[in-house]
DNA sequence: AAACCATTCAACCGCCGAACG
DNA sequence: ACGTTCGGCGGTTGAATGGTT
């Protein structure tokens, strides 16, 4: 085991010295990296071997870039963050010149607190548009096997049924409007557009792009809005309410 | 000018895995 | 198989510096 992190009584620690850089310079200079237990006697410094190597990988080693990060190499840091996480020492070694403390440094002071504040602002515009989105009617794709959904007549009476025994209703909430089962829907929705060229209007419609109209029956196979390809014959509640939750997701793009 | 606060970054700490005896 | 040493890494600290009041 290390003795406490290699610090034998009376070794040196705090900043480096120019006498001290310039007797660990000529040591590895003269020896060459590697051999770090060795360094400090070699080079005659009373410094531990962690020490040692620090300063000459951070400080000493030639072909060290100091000053400011260039706007590439930031975005390289950015990218190589979200796909190595905090592995500053590959990072560095895709930035010629920089040390893994560098950037590590770097990250820290700066690029972490800007994150930070874009996800805060992120976070907060996505709690603002939930509040307006839970108000809304989910528009819905129903699917011709659904049985509660197979002709109007039957939706009706579902109703009926559901207001007479005041049970919750069942997944996925609301109904979409219909022309002519006396439910109001335009105190609700009033053109409000979605995306995919569906639109809820004011009478009741879905204008649609790529689902089947409200009329009561689905065209066999439908399209939803994520691209998937749905078979009439695989569908069913839970197919519906997370396709609905795909569909609106997309709003939250706008 | 002085006190205080915020930021930067060099250096330290503790842990881990590989190599070795 | 086990213990020790070594190199290496990421997280953290604190002195130095700069900015603000």
């Amino acid at each position: 085991m290390d003795i406490v992190c290699c610090v034998p009584l009376g070794v040196r620690k705090g900043a480096w010295t120019g006498e001290e850089d310039s007797l660990l310079k000529n040591c590895i200079e003269q020896y060459g990296e590697g051999m770090w237990h060795q360094i400090p006697s070699r080079a005659g410094l009373n410094r531990c071997r962690k020490s040692c190597r620090l300063r000459w990988l951070n400080y000493l080693r030639p072909n060290i870039k100091r000053g400011n990060f260039t706007m590439d190499e930031v975005d390289l840091i950015i990218k190589l963050q979200k796909l190595l996480g905090n592995r500053w020492s590959l990072i560095a070694g895709r930035l010629p010149g920089r040390t893994a403390n560098d950037v590590k440094n770097y990250w820290n002071t700066n690029l972490q607190k800007k994150l930070i504040t874009q996800r805060e602002k992120v976070k907060a515009k996505t709690q603002e548009k939930m509040e307006t989105i839970i108000i809304r009617p989910r528009p819905r794709i129903f699917s011709k096997n659904q049985p509660r959904l197979m002709d109007k007549t039957a939706i009706i009476e579902n109703i009926r049924t559901r207001d007479n025994l005041s049970e919750p209703f069942p997944l996925p909430l609301p109904l979409p409007p219909s022309r002519d089962d006396g439910i109001s829907w335009d105190n609700i929705v009033v053109n409000s557009k979605i995306n995919n060229g569906i639109t809820w209007s004011a009478n009741g419609l879905i204008e649609e792009a790529n689902i089947g109209n409200w009329d009561g029956k689905i065209r066999p196979g439908t399209h939803t809005s994520c691209g998937n390809f749905i078979d009439e014959d695989q569908s069913d509640w839970s197919d519906i309410f997370f396709n609905n939750v795909n569909l609106w997701d997309l709003l939250g793009d706008e």
